[in-house]
Formats: C-alpha cells, structure tokens, sequence
DNA sequence: CCTACTCTTTTGTCTAGACAATAACCGGCT
DNA sequence: AGCCGGTTATTGTCTAGACAAAAGAGTAGG
C-alpha cells in the first residue's frame, strides 16, 4: 500500500474522480510543487480502470497547468499551480504571504439586514430578503490595501452566521465551505469612492482598482463582493496557455 | 461537399488540428451563437478519424465553454462563447461591436528601431535588436476609449513589416497568425500618465484601467502590449466554472 | 573523464468498438 | 390539439491495445 492518500469517491465519471483525487491535494497545498504523482501505469493498476482514462483525467490537468508531464520524467506539481489559482480566485491573504507579507483584517462592519432594491439585484434576490453585509480593510505590513464590501445570502452559507472570521477571510470560508458552479468578474478603474478614500486614506478621486465578484451555486447567487485597491498597491497576474485542451 | 470551410491544416496532433479548425471560426465570430457543429460521426466520415479523436477535441472546446453539447441534440456555439474569450483575448473591436458600437482605430506611430533598455527587457530581446512599436487609439462611435502601446519582436512575426493593419487590429493580426503557447497578464488602475491623458484626451491624474499583455511563443517573446482606457470606459468581464475539466 | 550508443520508462496519440444516457422526434391515440 | 410511448440520433464514457516520441539511465569505447 503506498499511502499516498489517493482515492476514489465514487462519485460521476471515472475520470473527473481521478482528476478530483489529484487536484485536491494541489489545491489544498497538501502536494507542494515538483512533487511526483504516480505513472498512468500505477494509477490504471491501483484503480483497476484503463490507461485512456487515466490519460484523460492528467491530460485534463496538465491543460489547466495544475501538473507538468514530460515523457521518461513522469509527472509533478506545476511549480505555478498556486499562480493559476490565484487568478481565479485572488484571495489577498495568500496574495500578500505570497509576497513575503504579513496580512491583517479589520471587519469594519457586520450585519443582517433586509435587502435594499440594489442589494438584492446583486445577489438576485427578492428585495426584503435578510442578506449578510460585511465590510473588511485589508492591511499588507499594517498598510490598508483593499476595502472588502461583501454581501452574502445567509440561505446559501448558513453556517456563516456563527462565524467571526478570526483567521480567515470571508472569501476564503466561503470558498472551503459552500460548492460553487460559476464566478462572475467585472475589474474596472475608478476614482476613489468616499467609502474607500475614508477606510484605505486616500485623497478623493485617486485611481483605484476595482474587482466586483459575483458566485453562484446554479441558479443562485451564493455571494457579491466589491474589492478596492488604490492604483499601484494591487495588481492582478496570471498566465495561461492557448488553453489546448 | 458541405463547404462550411472546415480544414484540417496538417500541423500537429489531430485532435488539436479539429480543435482549430473548429475554435477559430468561433473566436472570428464566422460561427455565430446558437449555430450548430458537426456531429461527431459526421466529422468522423469527413476528416477520417476514430470517434475517440473527435470527441476528444469536442470536449475540450466544451471544457472551457465555447460550445455547449447536448446529447440528441447535437453540439452548437456557445452563448457566452465571446465573453470568455474577451476575458483571456480581450479583443476591443470585438467588445465594442458586441456592445452594438462603431469601432475605429488610428494608427498614431509606428517605427521599427533598435531597442532601448526598457523595450528590450519587455521583448526579453538584446538591447539594440530592432523592434517594432506601434501605438493606435481606439474608439468606440467616435469617442476615444483605449490607447494602445504595443512592441512586437518582428523576428517572430515577419510578415507585420508589410501589414498596414487596415480592417485588422494589430491585436488579432497577431492572434490569427502567430502561434503562441503562452500570455503573462497584468491589470491594474493608474492615474493617467501624460501619453495617455493627452490621447485620450483626459485631464492628468484621471483614472485609468492599464492591462499589460506578454505572448510567449516557448522561450521567446512575441509581442507586449500596454491597453490604457480612463476608468469607467472599459472593464473586464469573466465568468468561468470551477475547472473541473 | 567524456562521448556515443542502446535500453527502458513514461507520456502522447490514435483506433475500433462497446454500451449507457439523454432527449428530440414521430406516430398513434384520445 | 394534446398526450403517450417507442424510435433514433447524438453525446458520454470506457476498454484494450497499438505504435510513436522523448528523454533519463546505463554501458561500452575512446
């Protein structure tokens, strides 16, 4: 037995199985960069399934950048998996650990409120509905760098009610905790807002960039949230490839 | 012979040779949303392949939401099928005329010239090497949206010496002829520097959106792109899935 | 020590076929 | 028209096997 953690949960096709098995430990940062995922060979005669399959499920990976394949080498860890991720989700936090910062939080604002006309367009529920609106200030080394606005729907996140986001951000609870379909992204400029010239000490009308996110679990929206970042502290990277397959 | 223009071009695997075929007319806007794909078994019979190494090309074009598959149904562009790509491409005159607006570009410079230390360390080419710059200003129904300041490497892409980028944006001359195997993005808001502020006419200090593009072909660098807009102007729309393949 | 060659592992691609699941379509009936 | 059931086209998944290509590993010869 090789120990290494890897199995199936029965759940839909063999291949996604095999590619969930594989990708969770990438994500989840368990299996750090360069580490060695095991031959198509041992995977078809640990799983019992063909060589296509498990083909299919690495190819998949490999698309996305997660692992590197070369022939006679094998198979590892993409060294910019966490990159990728990060593209797709930018959590801040990881963001500025990743710069070699010290990340700090202040949750500005906490309430359960019915919704306002606005408020429940962006999160696509009937006006009145209770909706959880959070405001966070994001400090990079004690510098505010991001103004956090975000609005939850509590029926889609329950367990959030009892949360105090001590250690973790609000996105990131949601991200670990609540299965999500599809995420929506409008990243625009703007001239400071008095919100955010008031929180991150900004003049009015500096520059600012702005990344609204808006998450859904099929036809629901679980989350909206509105990240400001004056012009400079906070730039957006990624890479991706032709996207080949 | 059914003439929808449905060539195989020799280069490379063939699963990737249908993924083009099918992908470009797709990102050129030839195939329109909602317009019907060949069956699997009809390009079988045309392109002589096994099922296997259609299907596959299929599905990864479904993985990243250019098509849309329903069983009996058969396969058809997707809907958002331009939304995404504007999110990885972000093709202006491709946004502006989805928007139901005019676009127009003016070509304000073009020179080829020895690189400067700045210019050669964008390309990653010696200082020295001639390179070509080009700046355009964008418009959309006559008012100016976004400048672009561009460097391409003419080693990887000769032919641009003789293009006057006429009814084509220097953007997607490079796309539909240059193969690339990667993109480095940055996005970020900025107050207007004094180029952009006088092009666009903007007073100084205004907000700007400033997404940063480098295409990669293995080691070399193809092209490197500034895109200024003033805030409001332009954002960025994605939307994408969990990745799960 | 270095080089050239062979061996072997690993991935990349492709085929031919099989069965399953879905849902559009069509015919017959009410 | 509207409903119901069978038919069939289409995609989804999987298998077993084949050959090719890359590249690490070892080996023989200089």
């Amino acid at each position: 037995m090789n120990g290494d953690g890897i199995v199936l949960d029965g759940q839909g096709p063999l291949h996604l199985q095999i590619r969930r098995a594989i990708a969770g430990p990438i994500l989840s940062g368990a299996w750090a960069p360069g580490r060695r995922i095991p031959s198509e060979h041992e995977l078809v005669a640990r799983f019992g399934v063909s060589r296509m399959t498990v083909n299919r499920a690495l190819a998949s990976l490999a698309g996305e950048g997660l692992v590197e394949r070369r022939r006679r080498a094998g198979t590892v860890v993409a060294a910019r998996s966490a990159e990728r991720a990060v593209f797709e989700i930018w959590d801040i936090a990881a963001e500025i650990a990743r710069a070699g910062g010290v990340h700090r939080a202040d949750l500005l604002a906490r309430a359960e409120e019915p919704a306002g006309a606005e408020e429940a367009a962006l999160l696509k529920v009937e006006p009145g509905t209770a909706v959880l609106r959070l405001v966070l200030r994001h400090h990079a080394d004690g510098v505010p760098v991001q103004l956090e606005e975000r609005l939850v729907d509590p029926a889609m996140a329950p367990a959030i009610r009892t949360e105090t986001f001590a250690g973790i951000t609000p996105g990131r609870w949601l991200l670990e905790r609540v299965p999500w379909t599809e995420a929506e992204h409008r990243i625009g400029a703007v001239e400071a807002p008095a919100a955010a010239a008031r929180h991150l000490g900004l003049s009015r009308g500096a520059a600012c960039l702005v990344v609204e996110r808006r998450t859904w679990r099929g036809e629901r929206a679980i989350t909206h949230v509105r990240l400001t970042s004056p012009a400079g502290a906070q730039v957006l990277v990624g890479r991706f490839g032709p996207s080949a397959g």
